[in-house]
DNA sequence: TGCATATTCAACCATTCGGTTGACGATCCG
DNA sequence: CGGATCGTCAACCGAATGGTTGAATATGCA
């Protein structure tokens, strides 16, 4: 447990792979695709897509060529927890945000 | 802003500088107390709390000899917002997120 | 069959990381 | 003053990271 949350937080420390989720954010996306927008290699991207994939955060799935790259937000939980404990005790400063997420996870089964 | 990020995430994403926050979140300890518990040298948990005062998880202040450690939860707010957006985004309005996200980044000096 | 496309592998490189040990600078106290 | 305590610094080590390039492996298609 405290390794995957090892993996997700290291996976997280990269701009290039933090970029790599928003974009799948939008849609699955091939590979090739998902490397597109950034200037480095695609080998390197391939790598990042490693990481992100060994720490659970996306997910690949590989169809003839093509090698679909998901978004596994739920992998995100374990990591997401341990820093709202952490957020928690700061509740009186909370703004606008905090706020809004508060009613939205207290109405949903998270 | 993402350099910050990267620090936060990175601090975080090691097991010890974990632990050595959940200590903090009882009480500020002077950098001794905070290695007493782990089997590790002292100047290796001196280096991991530079590490956390760099992303700005924790501060050190001196009084006399002794250097007490204090946390500093804020600085979790923008890793925060990131995962929570991500685990959330099956459960709440994205379009809201992604504005909320862009509102909240502007005004910061992240 | 043969070529183009999609992706990874392998080797390499420079840098960073987490750890050690030993020396050092500060500070408190008898 | 002198000794003990607190903490960091410096040098070093092995392993991991993020990047490259070029070769290799699949797959699709004419």
């Amino acid at each position: 447990m405290d390794q995957q949350i090892d993996l997700i937080f290291a996976a997280m420390a990269d701009a290039t792979r933090r970029n790599i989720l928003t974009l799948l954010l939008e849609d699955d996306m091939a590979v090739s695709d998902v490397a597109e927008p950034f200037a480095i290699s695609l080998a390197a991207v391939s790598k990042h897509l490693a990481v992100l994939t060994r720490a659970g955060l996306i997910s690949q799935e590989k169809r003839g060529r093509v090698k679909w790259c998901k978004l596994e937000p739920d992998a995100m939980r374990a990591a997401s927890i341990w820093l709202q404990g952490f957020g928690q005790f700061e509740a009186v400063d909370l703004d606008q945000f905090e706020q809004f997420l508060k009613s939205e996870l207290s109405a949903s089964d998270f």
